[in-house]
DNA sequence: ACCCAGGGTCGTC
DNA sequence: GACGACCCTGGG
């Protein structure tokens, strides 16, 4: 049964800049410009006309709580976007030209899987490889006469064997994945676990207990999805790229300290490092 | 045809 | 802590 929700107004909403950030994989172009994705059991379109933001498709549940949720539509990008302004005219200028970049609140086991996923690999392979997965292992979903296919459950994906997954592309990532939803499966309360931990530097190291899952990995779990650690600063080869060029001006961008970036990153954004790690990110990608 | 890079991690030294 | 290997795909 299809629903609609329409925002009337919003200024921080751009949806090619919150679905080509980076952040996720499961939203694509459609002819007249907007998106469709999927995202817990909603099939939904995204619309911008003029000043106005049109979700429509098939909700699991109510389309204007999932999509309020789903697009964190309940924090102030205005405000994040005037004091990030003000750290330096670098920043602003990205902040500029990503205007419309919102945070996601991501599924967690979603998350986790697709960052391992994306280990030393390329973003048009990470969407495809996902979109694989989930119409092998998730539940079909119709909308429009077209089909669509939720991101699979730990137990779905459990059926999956290590050869299963290389057959559609992981991969040196098939073990890691297949790993990873072993041990989400044996610990039923993993899930809940992370989700409940309060203290961040106690977060990450239990997310880098997974196989797959490094520093950088763990960071943009925290920062993609419900965890929501706004402060953590993903490091990689994009933001090493921008931060060296910015500020550092080494000559070899691949002998940048992780640890000189990461200290330039507190010290200039402080609690709101991740969301400047998106505008950068897209800004140098993009740009 | 060949080489390179991509939202890195892992095992080894 | 540095270093190479790792699967695969698109682009130069």
């Amino acid at each position: 049964m299809e629903q609609e929700y329409i925002l009337n107004e919003c200024s921080s909403f751009e949806p090619e800049h919150i679905f080509e950030c980076g952040q996720c994989f499961r939203w694509n172009k459609q002819i007249d410009g907007s998106y469709t994705g999927v995202f817990g059991q909603n099939v939904i379109n995204v619309k911008k006309e003029n000043s106005k933001i049109i979700f429509k498709g098939i909700s699991s549940g109510d389309i204007k709580k999932e999509c309020r949720e789903y697009f964190d539509l309940d924090r102030d990008y205005e405000n994040i976007k005037n004091k990030l302004s003000k750290v330096d005219g670098n920043l602003k200028s990205s902040i500029k030209y990503g205007s419309g970049i919102r945070i996601l609140n991501q599924d967690l086991w979603e998350t986790l899987i697709s960052f391992i996923i994306s280990a030393n690999n390329n973003i048009p392979r990470i969407k495809g490889i996902i979109e694989r997965l989930s119409k092998n292992y998730g539940n079909k979903i119709i909308w429009n006469e077209q089909e669509y296919y939720t991101f699979p459950t730990p137990i779905q994906l459990s059926k999956a064997s290590v050869e299963d997954l290389r057959k559609l592309g992981l991969g040196f990532r098939d073990v890691r994945v297949y790993e990873t939803t072993r041990i989400i499966n044996e610990n039923k309360q993993k899930l809940k676990q992370l989700s409940d931990e309060k203290d961040t530097e106690k977060l990450r190291e239990v997310l880098l207990e997974f196989p797959g899952v490094g520093p950088k990995v763990a960071d943009c779990i925290m920062l993609f999805s419900c965890l929501k650690r706004l402060e953590v600063f993903p490091i990689d080869v994009w933001v090493r790229r921008v931060m060296n060029e910015l500020y550092i001006k080494n000559e070899d961008e691949t002998k940048v300290n992780k640890k000189e970036i990461e200290n330039l990153a507190k010290e200039k954004y402080g609690n709101l490092a991740g969301i400047a790690q998106q505008y950068l990110f897209y800004w140098r990608r993009e740009a």
